[in-house]
DNA sequence: TGCCGGATCCTG
DNA sequence: AGGATCCGGCAA
């Protein structure tokens, strides 16, 4: 079923690691587009100098800092959009980055990768703000499932962020062939 | 107002 | 290894 707004309004850590298995969603475009979330990045809040949120408040983070259970997309190198999943109370800056996807149904192209992810799922800055408890866009709990095994590792492309850039923010599932990158080192499990 | 650089991806 | 290509954030 689909998530509700109490599943994203908790810490991001959490929220990150439970999204992993979930389904990502979209309709309205011809047939249903599903995947499955194989590889997300929690970005914890406006102390994480890798987050957006770490500038504060502005026009750009102005979603990151509302209500969880929204899309918070951005365009990134001025060609492809990142879906992310706002978490945490209002006002807090934070959200999840959906990274990669294990296609289900309905998808054409890769979906290793944020920007892929998106091209893929029709997305754009058009959805900057949308609800996920709407129609259009949303994630669900498939149900029936083990709990998966996670790789913990440092988050991509975020050198800039000092002691960040080395913290365990990054999750995916072991072995999963849709995940954006391989690890040299299987470091931090869990 | 102008400039710098990025939570990426593709080609060479 | 480097280019694409837009816009947010900050300095002036």
């Amino acid at each position: 079923m689909k998530l509700a707004r109490d599943f994203y309004d908790r810490d991001t850590e959490t929220v990150a690691r439970e999204l992993l298995g979930m389904h990502l969603v979209r309709r309205g475009t011809g047939a249903e587009r599903r995947g499955r979330i194989v590889e997300v990045e929690a970005y914890v809040g406006a102390h994480d100098l890798a987050s957006h949120s770490s500038k504060g408040v502005t026009a750009r983070t102005r979603v990151m800092y509302g209500p969880p259970g929204h899309a918070y997309v951005y365009l990134i190198y001025g060609i492809h959009h990142c879906l992310n999943v706002v978490t945490e109370p209002e006002g807090h800056g934070a959200a999840v980055l959906l990274r990669a996807l294990e296609p289900l149904s309905g998808i054409a192209g890769n979906t290793r990768g944020p920007g892929l992810l998106c091209r893929a799922m029709g997305i754009d800055r058009s959805f900057d703000g949308l609800d996920l408890s709407g129609d259009l866009l949303f994630i669900e709990d498939p149900g029936g499932r083990d709990a998966p095994e996670i790789v913990a590792a440092p988050r991509i492309g975020v050198d800039y962020a000092g002691e960040w850039a080395q913290r365990p923010l990054r999750f995916y599932l072991r072995d999963n062939a849709w995940v954006s990158r391989r690890d040299r080192s299987n470091r931090g499990r869990g």
